[in-house]
DNA sequence: GGGATATCGTTCGTATACGAACGAGGATCA
DNA sequence: TGATCCTCGTTCGTATACGAACGATATCCC
């Protein structure tokens, strides 16, 4: 069976064209897909996207309250909470009440975890030079400026 | 306190020079969440990019087996499956076994999901508009063409 | 024919992702 | 001071996402 056709009704120009495939929102999955798969090959499967995101704002900018690093990582307080927790379990951060807002909650890095974010900084930069191999120097810097429009 | 820093130990250019807000990792992961935003906001919430993407290849294609809709649509045996699943339980598409190979199953939109698919695809559109919407005609291109590259 | 190999669907475990609701703490302002 | 509103962290439920392992079925090839 092909596509569900109906030539008794009027064509719907918008709806016939219609492809999946080019859409902005699938196409970019997919990229991103290709992006995870090449930060596990490099960074190594036992740290997550997210996970390294947090290590790397924390090594740049120090600690923070929970909620405003989940803010700096673009993740929500749920999603902050969680890999908070398992950055906890592995000791790579730790945390402490902040004594001037009895809500807030710092996280930051852990000695071990300030030595292994600077073990694998140089990785990181790896992914992102991965990443965007297919594309030529200028096209790079294209595609950073587009895509930041689209935050 | 800041950045971690050790005055002591000889300056490693690549490491200072890493700032995850300019990954494209990190970059796009943004962008997908502002997409999903207006997914959300112009589709209604009861139904995710992910299930719309299998609506919308079942709706282009016919039907196809499980496997193979998982490699049309970006999503592994695993994931497939639980989509599937859910839009079953929705009653929007509806499974059979492929008499040709028995360990197939063909998975196809239901009468009730072609018409689902059909009212919705307007408003599929409109996201991939609203989208890509502060960028100019010209860039929406470039855009769309340098992802391409990177899948 | 029959054994090696590959594919398909399923299940399990783990990790995002986020809406919603909740209680505790802080800030504002009458 | 006290009522109101906001923020912060937590928990719950649901939905991707995917590696790994498994059994059933096909296919290949000698």
């Amino acid at each position: 069976m092909a596509r569900p056709s109906n030539a008794a009704e009027t064509p719907e120009p918008a709806d016939e064209s219609y492809d999946l495939a080019e859409q902005v929102g699938f196409i970019m999955r997919q990229v991103a897909q290709r992006h995870v798969s090449i930060f596990n090959e490099i960074m190594g499967t036992d740290l997550t996207p997210t996970q390294w995101a947090v290590l790397a704002r924390l090594y740049q900018d120090g600690g923070s309250s929970q909620n405003l690093l989940g803010r700096q990582t673009a993740m929500d307080a749920a999603t902050i909470k969680g890999v908070v927790d398992r950055l906890l379990k592995r000791k790579l951060v730790q945390t402490k009440p902040d004594p001037e807002d009895g809500r807030r909650l710092i996280v930051e890095l852990s000695p071990a975890g300030i030595d292994y974010t600077r073990e694998l900084l140089p990785k990181a930069e790896t992914v992102t030079k991965v990443t965007l191999a297919p594309l030529a120097t200028n096209q790079r810097a294209t595609l950073i400026a587009l895509l930041k429009q689209l935050r």
